[in-house]
DNA sequence: CGATTACTTGAGCTACATCAACCGTGGTGG
DNA sequence: CCACCACGGTTGATGTAGCTCAAGTAATCG
């Protein structure tokens, strides 16, 4: 709803230079100049509606996506049809690198809520890389940083129980918020119980129930999609500790000594 | 057993070019010029022994690794001294992609069996893969397969109960033999059932009764590390299918056209 | 304003963990 | 060379976290 017309006609035009995820994005390390080149050849979309298909199962793939604002769910449609989310995205995520070994793409990308999303041409993308080494570098240390993340997730996927769980993807994403510059402690889950079920491989009861048992516990507040988040180092004593390290981009910003 | 004096004396030291294994690893879609001057940053380093680490969690990250002969499992170690594995690594696959994002291993690798090893100094390979487009674009693509692979995976514990995560991993161990020209229905597990169970986030036991019910039923013969398929159809359909796909490296060999 | 969908709450069941005992094997020292 | 020990693996018995089924309530949508 707010954070929709933040960008304005103009900033949607002239692009990463101006853009306010920069530094969580691509432009990371590169020179003004080099930025300029890189918005070149990025193309800004018109917002998806919430429920929109970025890109399907099994699209081929041409480029890579990196969020403006919104949220997008990817995950994958097994054989017998059943859904399995892999990862909720949030502004200044890349989609796709997954897609890029086989030239398709092996999860569906949907939209949570409007969103709206820059589009890199990996052809072209890659070329500019190969011209420009701090691009190249970004890059690979973008998709690192993904490997991370998803170790830690089958980390908690493997060993921890549902309260661990549910725990360490709230404050997964309390800090993921406030990397963005919003409140870490009070935001909106973009996505829905049965998706966070799924996501963290528990039945949606266990998620509900745990929603309360939080609540009553003083832990948490929620209302449906408004969580505010009361007692962080009890979570994170519940999580292992490993809320914060779970997160994608936290090692990112104190890392480039 | 076998297969440990394949790799002659001369074969350890004329590297890429002579590999058997350079269909998996780097060399792909490289010119022979190119894979001479990647043979030049590589170093080979004498075998490791079983139990010795390659490196450790926290360990300053200056090299990928690749692995020539032998078996890897890669793991942390949380804030409660529990070991979580994340991997276990074949011949021919790279280690140590998960560190370029903060310049130091967030897990520890560690030789299942006498193993050796590849040593590819990152910041050369970079500089290299700069000049070199096909090598720049092999290594994302090899991060790109390890994210696939990692969402296969992430699937699989979010969402398959014991046998199916047991079936699904033997059939993807055995289709990883048989990229590697051994039989991909026969083959000894470098691992113990402590390590497979860590991996598939099961408990020992559990693991072991699977086997002998595995057995029972005909679908496999295991005695101690030997295993051999002998139903692989009826192993895939109890891991829906998964087994193939949940393979790292299956889908790169079809796809080059 | 009714109807569909998202979420919550309760009751019972089951897959798997845990605890405990036992067995085979490979290594070591007497 | 055998006896013993230690360790990895197997098997059984029991407990429980979380799933499933079922029904109710609240929000959303046409």
């Amino acid at each position: 709803m707010e954070s929709f017309n933040v960008i304005t006609l103009q900033g949607f035009s002239r692009a990463c230079a101006d853009c306010q995820l920069q530094d969580l994005c691509l432009p990371i390390g590169i020179s003004r100049k080099d930025v300029d080149r890189l918005d070149e050849i990025v193309s800004r979309k018109r917002p998806l509606q919430r429920g929109t298909a970025l890109y399907n199962q099994g699209d081929h793939f041409g480029a890579l996506f990196a969020i403006r604002s919104g949220s997008i769910k990817s995950f994958t449609i097994s054989d017998d049809g059943r859904e399995q989310i892999n990862a909720f995205h949030l502004p200044g995520e890349i989609l796709g690198l997954d897609a890029i070994s086989d030239g398709s793409h092996p999860s569906a990308a949907v939209a949570l809520e409007t969103t709206s999303v820059c589009e890199l041409p990996f052809d072209r993308l890659h070329t500019l890389a190969h011209e420009v080494k701090g691009l190249q570098h970004q890059l690979l240390r973008i998709m690192s940083r993904e490997l991370n993340a998803d170790e830690r997730f089958m980390r908690i996927l493997a060993s921890r129980n549902a309260e661990e769980r549910l725990a360490g993807f709230l404050l997964n994403l309390a800090s993921r918020h406030g990397l963005r510059g919003y409140s870490s402690t009070e935001f909106n889950l973009s996505m829905s119980r049965h998706d966070i079920a799924n996501y963290l491989g528990l039945a949606v009861e266990t998620v509900s129930r745990l929603f309360t048992r939080f609540q009553q516990d003083g832990l948490i507040e929620a209302h449906r999609k408004a969580v505010k988040i009361l007692q962080r180092d009890a979570l994170a004593e519940m999580a292992g500790n490993l809320g914060n390290p779970m997160n994608q981009a936290d090692n990112r910003s104190q890392e480039s000594s």
